[in-house]
DNA sequence: TTGTAAGCGTTATCAC
DNA sequence: GTGATAACGCTTACAA
């Protein structure tokens, strides 16, 4: 054992190359250089305090090595009882905490899930992610969460970084500026499994877990329209994403079924932003023959249309019918109630963490991509009933 | 260059101990092990397609030293332009990705910060943790949430999960069971900062972020009183926990200003959960002589009470004031209103990540700990206004 | 300016 | 049943 000359330091002291062919130490410490002209010429005096104690400092304790640390640690076979007990106790003794880090390198694995997120300020998210969480966790997986704020460019330093830090699999929802898909693509190439979740897009191979939302939205326009309402606006969301699509083909077909004119001037698409649904919900209240029912992308917008509407004097629903999509906590209360569709967002967050497991845990062989879809449920409130039915 | 004699794989050979004095391999593709009887009697193939590049497939790649590349990747000086290019074109060229996690192993640092948080169904905690996040992220670090689910032996695992994981820095508030912390002070004991927020403790050094919740309490209580109403209740929570020992002493505080009987039966404190609000509440609410106003500890429990005080006829304010605590965001719509405490939830946010940055980056100079008390704000609407002003 | 080699804290293989 | 030792991928002090 050798101790620095300097601050008599033992612990702390490490191999630096060599001079004139003789060992060359430094003390980490008090980063003092030195040789060992005279071994053993200084005395131990006491530990670093900076050190964190590992299985070396367990082995050295007991006298045993680290291998049989190690063992010990996680319970192998082919141990001694006494030597698993001393094992255990010196390093309860020791404070001994795993070095997860050291873990993780050697095996290759983090069992870390990662999930990026475009917002947090809705609700829709954090029960998606209390899902996830759950099942994550009862399986032993840790879950990092990031959020990519609604932009492409962060959205590619997140995976970036879950890359650098070698998640096992990747949940995530897109931003609604994403249009390139590369980012997404070193995931496959790596081999790094991968769940697409809410916002997908159909140029990446991987499972996908969605809710039906063209018969959501389908059902939510038909509603409306058994309600009464003729000349129907859709205040829809960017193109680009399939959940946009979906719901504005639903609202397609359900005016069509009926045989609702389509006024295109009254179908809106357009960024997700508080700002944006004023904007577009001045437009379609202020318009010379205003429609009489709004079928809005989520509740946020439709929420921002019935305080509007407020505002102006024009009552719902007897004047205009409002749907949202969501079911946002604030929904069941605002005015007569916002009638909304339901989405069974923890049960997203499980099934996008049942998927990614069974992709990590299974052995090589990669399931083919698969679309989980689930079902929604049309929450009828007073905002768009006009028929006493 | 080695190729595995069994599937001429090259690449994933790996040195594996001595077999009489010679030097064994082992082939990690296929899981050949085999000596070199004859050296470079098979032909290498084709890399392995599980193999990550690494700092020394760029080196081997341009004919430089690991340490090159990684000088030439971190941008240090005194390295020549021509070879930091060509590094940088061949970590491009072999799609390189840094692994974090060795880099994590050698620092001996991660840059993520830790977050416990007990629930995730109210909006409170989600809003705390996009100010976090969004002051985190601006300085690089990562932030990892965690959530205890209001139970004291999950939260446990949890600090030992980032423990292990090595975060730089813990964000913490605890669940309503947490009554020993032992397992915060393992973090004093190591050095790693720690911030406490909204559910704090006395019992542990470290900076707390809080709201002026006497201040708070004491206001609403007021506000409650100088609308008329003279029985106010208080539904509060459990009083291990800070918050609501501070709101009910605001509470009685209020009441003896104004010369209030306090009726000691219409105190109570419990748990946190829908299921004790509705409980304690029909109490409140069937009690002979039944309270004019009920202050409640957060805003579901106050809503609860509206909801009952709905279906059992009583008229809101008139024959019942409510206020609440939080601000959630059903709060501003349901019924008439319900009057609440705001609290600055991204500001909570923003400050506890303030100070564990501060904390992760003081070099060894650890700050006393401190307090901050951000300031609420009571909203009034409909639930509680009875005095027309 | 670049190379060499030790070290970060583990696991796992093989020898004994 | 236990001990050596290579390996995981990287940084860095020192030598060249």
């Amino acid at each position: 054992m050798i101790g620095c000359p300097k601050c008599s330091e033992v612990g702390s002291i490490m191999k630096a190359g060599y001079v004139r062919n003789k060992q060359r130490y430094v003390c980490k410490d008090c980063n003092y250089f030195f040789t060992l002209s005279d071994p053993g010429q200084v005395l131990p005096r006491k530990k670093s305090r900076r050190h964190q104690t590992t299985i070396i400092d367990i082995a050295k304790a007991i006298g045993v090595s680290n291998s049989t640390v190690s063992r010990a640690l996680h319970g192998h076979a082919d141990i001694s009882p006494e030597t698993r007990q001393a094992v255990l106790d010196m390093a309860a003794q020791l404070d001994y905490q795993p070095n997860q880090l050291a873990y993780n390198l050697v095996k290759s694995r983090t069992n870390t899930i990662g999930m990026i997120v475009p917002e947090f300020t809705n609700s829709f998210f954090p029960n998606v992610i209390i899902g996830a969480h759950e099942v994550l966790t009862e399986a032993g997986y840790n879950l990092t969460i990031m959020q990519s704020n609604e932009s492409y460019a962060v959205e590619v330093s997140n995976t970036k970084a879950m890359l650098a830090n070698r998640i096992d699999g990747l949940l995530i929802s897109l931003t609604q500026e994403t249009n390139n898909y590369d980012h997404l693509k070193v995931f496959e190439k790596r081999g790094i499994p991968l769940v697409l979740f809410n916002r997908v897009c159909d140029h990446v191979e991987a499972p996908k877990v969605v809710v039906n939302d063209f018969d959501a939205s389908f059902s939510a326009v038909e509603h409306l329209i058994l309600n009464g309402y003729e000349r129907i606006a859709h205040l829809g969301g960017p193109l680009n994403l399939r959940v946009s699509r979906e719901r504005l083909r639903g609202y397609r077909a359900a005016m069509e079924k009926y045989g609702k004119n389509i006024e295109e001037n009254m179908i809106i698409q357009g960024m997700f932003s508080q700002q944006k649904a004023r904007i577009y919900g001045k437009y379609l209240l202020d318009l010379e023959n205003r429609p009489d029912a709004i079928f809005a992308v989520n509740d946020s917008a439709a929420i921002e249309i019935m305080l509007m509407a407020l505002e102006k004097g024009i009552k719902i629903p007897d004047q205009l019918g409002v749907v949202g999509f969501s079911d946002n906590p604030e929904s069941a209360y605002i005015g007569p109630g916002l009638t909304t569709i339901r989405q069974p967002t923890a049960e997203i967050g499980k099934t996008t963490a049942k998927w990614i497991l069974q992709l990590v845990e299974s052995e090589e062989e990669v399931k083919l991509p698969n679309e989980t879809v689930l079902k929604t449920e049309l929450v009828v409130r007073g905002s768009s009933k006009r028929n006493p039915s």
